[in-house]
DNA sequence: ATTCAAAACCTAGATTTCTAGGCTATCATC
DNA sequence: GATGATAGCCTAGAAATCTAGGTTTTGAAT
């Protein structure tokens, strides 16, 4: 996506896995990447590099290792997706989320209590 | 982003524009691009192509122009984008964008009205 | 202190995406 | 039927993204 700073493709794949960790170490990034397609450890170990430089992700050491975690979040990522596919219409990226059927009656009420909140406000 | 025929960042650019007018010449999609940035006609022209070959347009002429119409939806690409950032979970995307209180009024009844729907189903 | 394993760094090359020049076809007007 | 304007086609090259090999560093075990 072309903002400044926008992840690429196999950047959102790392912080996707980030994002639902909290942070991890390139070896954790990758085991979790291998399952799913061929990769090498060294492809992942690089992306984390470039993305720190970017920006992206920090890291501390724990031992040896690099424990890295997401800089860039994913209201971020939904903020510059609502602007280049909806023109910044949240409410519609809502509606067309909404349409799709795949929530439960769990998640649909927690959408209501937080439009309870957005309402206040 | 990575699925199979996943529109790249200049196409979605593209996508967005047809979207939203339903659909477009070359040159109307040229005129709105050539005010936010430096490109040439020839450009759009040769990624309405492309776009055709891999099946997220269709075009039919006027007169000598070709009008292009999207035939990828963008419901389709906030389902891909909910799988790869949220994990498949729409519930958590809708609850980001709320929290992103960009929403009027109008937009939280239509929001409401929409989830009324959602509940019978 | 040597050997081994695990991790990071550096680098070049492959692949994909993006860009637009030059060419040809079509139609209207003189 | 020549001229000019507008449109689409073909193509090659530039730029960005992705990939992973070879090397070096570090620490642990023998």
């Amino acid at each position: 996506m072309a903002f400044a700073n926008t992840p690429t493709e196999r950047e959102l794949e790392i912080l996707a896995i980030l994002w639902e960790r909290g942070s991890a170490s390139v070896r954790e990034v990758f085991d979790l990447m291998r399952q799913r397609e061929n990769i090498a450890q060294n492809t992942v170990q690089t992306f984390l590099r470039v993305m720190e430089e970017k920006g992206l992700v920090a890291h501390e050491t724990q031992g040896r290792a690099f424990i890295y975690r997401p800089l860039y979040s994913r209201q971020r990522l939904v903020g510059q997706f609502v602007d280049r596919v909806f023109n910044g219409a949240v409410g519609d990226l809502v509606l067309q989320a909404l349409q799709m059927k795949r929530l439960s009656a769990g998640e649909i009420s927690a959408i209501e209590q937080m439009i309870e909140q957005t309402r206040q406000a």
